[in-house]
Parts: C-alpha cells; structure tokens; sequence
RNA sequence: GCACCUGUAGCUCAGCUGGAUAGAGCGCUGCCCUCCGAAGGCAGAGGCCAGAGGUUCGAAUCCUCUCAGGUGCGCCA
C-alpha cells in the first residue's frame, strides 16, 4: 500500500467534490496536484499543493481553496487535521492508524511489500554490458553491469514485463584480432616463441584458450596461412570469452535472459532488412559528409558513402551505415539488432552503455524513432567512469588482464554484495569514487556496512526476543497491538517505512536504482537512530522481557524496517546480512 | 568548432515529473555505554546551490547565454 497514493485520491475526489458543489470550477486538471511528505516535519505528516496549483486555473486565491479543502478533508476518518500554511500549502496530520497499518502490510507481503503495478505490465527491454568478447570484463564493465541489473529488477519490482538482455559484439574486426591473438598463444602451446605485436590482445586470459585450442585441434593450423584457420578459430575464442564473461557475470550475480549475436545478423538478411525499412521512409541516401571540425582533418578526403538521414530524428548529423569500400559500419548491426528488438514487440527499449560511447546516443535513438515511428522509447542510460583507490591512492593493473582491472579483481576483494551496493550509490551519470579498503570499512561511512547493521541489529534483537520466549514470527507481530507505538521516534521510523512504496515509483519512474541505495541508507539511520534513544529512554528499547505486547509492538515496527531492507537491497542484488562479523 | 554529461558546506555526494527555513557522510567542537552490538547516537559551527538573465504564486530543479571540468566527433566496435 501506498499511503500517499491513497490520500492523493482522496484529495482528488474532495475537489471533485467541490466542483459538484460549485465552490470549484469544472474542467480543472488534477495531474499536477501532488501529495508529498513535507520537509519539515513539523508541517505535519503530508502536504498537499492542490490549492496552488489550482488557484490561477479556478480564478480563486490559493488559500480559499486550501480553506475549503481542509474543512471537507477532516471528515475522513484519515485525517486529523489540516491547517493552510505558507503561500497555500495545506498540511495534513494523519491518524496513527494508518502508519500503522502500513507496518501490517510490510509484515504480512513480506518482500514484496513496495511492488507497485505503475509498469502495467509493460514489455521493457534492459540491454546491459554487451562488452566486446575479447577479454573478461573490467571495472567499468561492472558498474554497467551492476546498474543495468539493478534497473532490470527495480522495472520488475514497479509492474514491467522485463527482459535482460546482452548484444554479443562478434561480428567486427576485433574478433579477427582475437583469433589471432589466439592463433599466437596457440603456437606458443606448441613450444614455438612469439611476439604480440600492437594490435593483438597480449592478456593471460589467452594462454589457456591458445592451450584449449591445440588440446582440440593439434598441430593442424600449426604454420598454416590465416585462411585456413581464421574462421574457426574466431568461432573458438568468441566461445571461450563468452564463457568467461558469463563466468564473470555469475560471480557478480548477474544473469541475462538472452545473449544475441551480432554474428547472427550478418549473411541472413536482417541488416538489409532493417536498412530496407529505412529506405522505405526515404532516410537512406548516398552522400559524402562534412569532415568533422577541430579535430584534424590528416587524411580526410571527402568520401561518398551511404547514410542514414538520422538528422530526422533528433540527430546532428546524418550516420554512415556503409563504407566505402561497400562493408557496413558498425551502426549498420546495430540498427538491425534495435529493429529487432522493435518487432519482437517490446513498448520500451533501455540500453546501458559506457560514458566513451555518449557520442553514439543520438545516432541510436534516431533509429529506434524512425525504426518504430517514434512508438517505441528508448532511454539510454550512461555509466560514467569508476576511478579505483587503494588506501586512498589510485589503484590500477591486473597481473591477470596485462592493462586493466577486472571484475574478478574486485569481486574476489571485496565480495559481490558490496561491489554491487558500492556502484549503486552514486547517480549512472557521476564518476564514481572505488576505494577497496573504504568499502570494507565497517562504519558508518561505508554505506554498504551501516545498511547491514541495521538488519543485523533487528535481527540480533529477534533472536534474543525468542531466547526470552516472546512470539516474534511475522504472522504474530502483525496481529500485535501496534497502538502501543505513540512515541514520536517509532512514528518516525513508521513513516519512513511508510515512504517506501513511494520511493520504488519515482525510482522506477526516473529509471535511477541509485535512488533505492540512498532511501536504504536513510532508513537505516531511522532504525540506529531509535536503537540509541534506548539509552536514554529505556521505554523505547525493543525487548523488554516485562512486557511482552509492547516488545512485538515494537519488534513489529524493526521488523518492517528489515523488511523494507530486504526488499530494497533484492533489487540492488545485495544480499541482507543476518549478523555482522 | 560541435554534441552530451557534470558544477550544491573545507572534502565526497543526495536533493522526490518546480514547492515552505537547501540535506547526509567525512573532517572540526561538545556530549551519550552499570543499558537489546558505542561497528552506534545526540547537539553545534559551516552555503551567493559556478555566474548572469528569463519563465512563475514559487527555481538548486525548467529555458537562454557565459565560465570551469569530463567524454566523444566518417573509412574502430
């Protein structure tokens, strides 16, 4: 339940009534009329802008309507009081009852408490990672992967039919790169001595593919031209990095609905097709473009190639789709798989790419518009930079990858709970700060280590309420006398319970996970927060074995809280912990 | 040159399709453990929300321009 959406309604259906009654004008619209909770909380528990909003449409001054409102508003049995403030705000106070009743709900839907059905049940495509099958992943592969994951299950969790899906690059020139790279690493299994010149991939990843290659074939491309081998080879190594990397992405948790194959779209027509439905809207021409400047312009020669008129849809200017030797750019795949993923019917597209391929934004969603006749959205979402940190200093370099820190370095350190929680907390579009010792920091500076302590602290309480033979099993602390919580500390903590469903939709509806990891965090705060006030005012501690109806009373409301942190911390993929170690 | 992203406390960052006196952590100052885990909590100091215009009842948030940083810009993907 969403306590916010339900007062709003009641706001909306009040005005209704006032309209009825005349003292409103018809033909008003409500889409701006918000229920939030105030920022203060000495305004009261929620506080609505109808009579702002409404006052210059009506021809009426704000607070006569925000008078109005708040005479018919009290008689909800809902609401306590209202009182009109500031420039026209009306400040709700609510009945207790509801705040608790919200815990009710939490305790007895358990993990899905929150889950909203906003999506309407929308086929939402999430497009994530899709590295190059060259190598493992690496570090900025990871936060792309941690976010798109974590994206994929918040549209789950606010009612989308998802699809996780990864676009396996192995159709272009660096898996030629890669057999070769490979094809040395072969020749080295044989004993023979090689050089890995600029252009091939030296990693060490390759050493045991090169060694899985002469296990299965031999000697037989031993000192044999590329002809020979280069094809297999290729077909080879791409399975062998797909392998890794799906190893790579089980490590961290993450797991795709679909792989898609470039490769799949050449020599089968699906690039001609795509490239035929845009020539049928007349947004395919021969032309030779402008040489890009400031930058220098070496060797440019104007060239004639063919283009794709995406300066229609939003682009700056048009795209080549085809060389001029007659082989497709790499946009060319790319439209035919986003045509794809058009016909197979979705009603929204999410790509998750790397923030080096912001210049490639533009191109993308002037395809997919003219591709769908601008039915089909598609946001692309950018992950900006990790920067890695050891003891506060730059951190770089993998034995293992020769040039680059990989996501096995990270998950094997820190553990893919915190790597995933860490990434997410921080917007998709600001640089990220990963220091490998401050994550592991168990204060509450570390945001990941403050979260689970919360839990672990309910969770220690639980246990030790069971050891004093109190009945604290969900079902028992829903049927507790939650009246017993007046204190103004445990309603805080309610009401930031009460926050969750509302926190989900703007989450989901912003496509910002980031937002998730933040509420986390605030909650957590509430809970320590009224952990401590135990010391004080001994009346708030949860257990107290004397007193059995007010310890489920007030078990009740931190349980709710862990289950709001399990729910949150499932769709970031983290998994809570029971107790800190 | 153009496009996109970013600019909020000394530092690192939140800020809910525009809302009231702009928030958190770190650092700094002062408090709180005979008490469920102090791995925490409370309080205080600290701001021209890069700058200038504009839109409106109202702007950190939307628009325009300027400045600063990052990323990218045909025959690589």
């Amino acid at each position: 339940m969403n306590v916010f959406t339900e007062i709003r309604e009641l706001v909306l259906e009040t005005l209704a009534i006032l309209q009825a009654e005349g003292a409103l004008p018809g033909g008003l619209d409500f889409a701006n009329v918000a229920v939030e909770p105030p920022r203060d909380a000495a305004h009261g528990d929620m506080a609505t802008n109808a009579a702002m909003v409404l006052a210059k449409p009506a021809g009426l001054k704000p607070r006569d309507i925000a008078e109005a409102l708040a005479a018919k508003l009290t008689d909800d049995a809902r609401i306590t009081s209202a009182e009109v403030a500031g420039p026209g705000f009306l400040n709700l106070r609510l009945d207790p009852q509801l705040w608790q009743s919200v815990l009710r709900a939490a305790l007895a839907v358990g993990d899905d408490f929150g889950r909203s059905t906003m999506g309407q049940g929308a086929k939402v495509n999430v497009e994530y990672v899709s590295a190059n099958p060259t190598g493992p992943l690496h570090v900025g592969h990871t936060r792309g992967a941690v976010f798109g994951d974590a994206l994929a299950s918040l549209l789950d969790f606010t009612g989308h039919d998802v699809t996780r899906e990864y676009y396996i690059n192995d159709g272009g020139a660096q898996v030629d790169v890669l057999a070769r790279s490979v094809y040395l690493r072969y020749l080295e299994a044989h004993g023979q001595a090689v050089a890995f010149e600029d252009g091939t991939y030296p990693g060490d990843y390759l050493i045991a593919v090169g060694q899985a290659l002469k296990d299965k074939v031999g000697d037989a491309y031993v000192d044999q031209p590329e002809d020979v081998w280069l094809l297999d080879v290729r077909e080879f190594a791409t399975e062998a990095m797909m392998d890794l990397i799906r190893a790579d992405l089980k490590a961290l948790g993450v797991e795709m609905d679909k792989f898609y194959s470039e490769k799949s779209l050449y020599g089968t027509g699906r690039i001609e097709e795509a490239l035929e439905a845009l020539k049928a809207k007349g947004l395919i021409y021969e032309g030779v473009l402008e040489p890009p400047k400031g930058k220098k312009p070496e060797d440019w020669e104007p060239r004639e190639q063919t283009l794709f008129k995406s300066t229609e849809h939003g682009d700056d200017v048009d795209r080549p789709v085809m060389k001029s030797d007659g082989s497709w750019t790499y946009f060319a795949p790319d439209i035919a798989y986003h045509y794809d993923k058009v016909t197979r019917g979705f009603d929204a597209l999410i790509d998750v790419f790397g923030a080096d391929h912001g210049g490639y934004v533009k191109r993308m969603k002037a395809a997919v518009s003219a591709l769908s006749d601008g039915k089909v959205p598609l946001d692309i979402k950018l992950t900006q930079l990790v920067k890695l940190y050891k003891n506060g200093e730059p951190f770089k370099m993998s034995k293992r990858a020769g040039t680059f820190v990989t996501l096995r370095d990270v998950v094997d350190q820190v553990g893919a709970d915190v790597t995933r929680f860490v990434m997410l907390t921080r917007k998709n579009d600001a640089p990220l700060d990963f220091d490998f010792d401050k994550v592991l920091e168990q204060s509450k500076d570390n945001p990941v280590f403050y979260v689970q302590y919360a839990n672990a602290r309910v969770n220690s309480v639980l246990r030790k309420a069971r050891e004093a033979g109190i009945a604290v099993d969900d079902a028992e602390l829903g049927a507790a006398d939650l009246a017993l919580l007046t204190h103004e500390a445990q309603i805080s903590v309610a009401k930031k319970v009460a926050e969750w469903p509302r926190l989900v939709e703007i989450a989901g509806r912003t496509n910002e996970p980031h937002r998730v990891a933040f509420y986390l965090y605030d909650l957590a705060s509430e809970l320590h927060a009224l952990w401590n006030r135990g010391h004080d005012e001994p009346s708030l501690r949860f257990l107290d074995e004397a007193d059995p109806a007010g310890t489920q009373a007030k078990i009740a409301l931190a349980r709710a809280v862990t289950v709001v942190i399990s729910a949150g911390l499932g769709i970031l993929g983290v998994t809570p912990a029971e107790e800190m170690r």
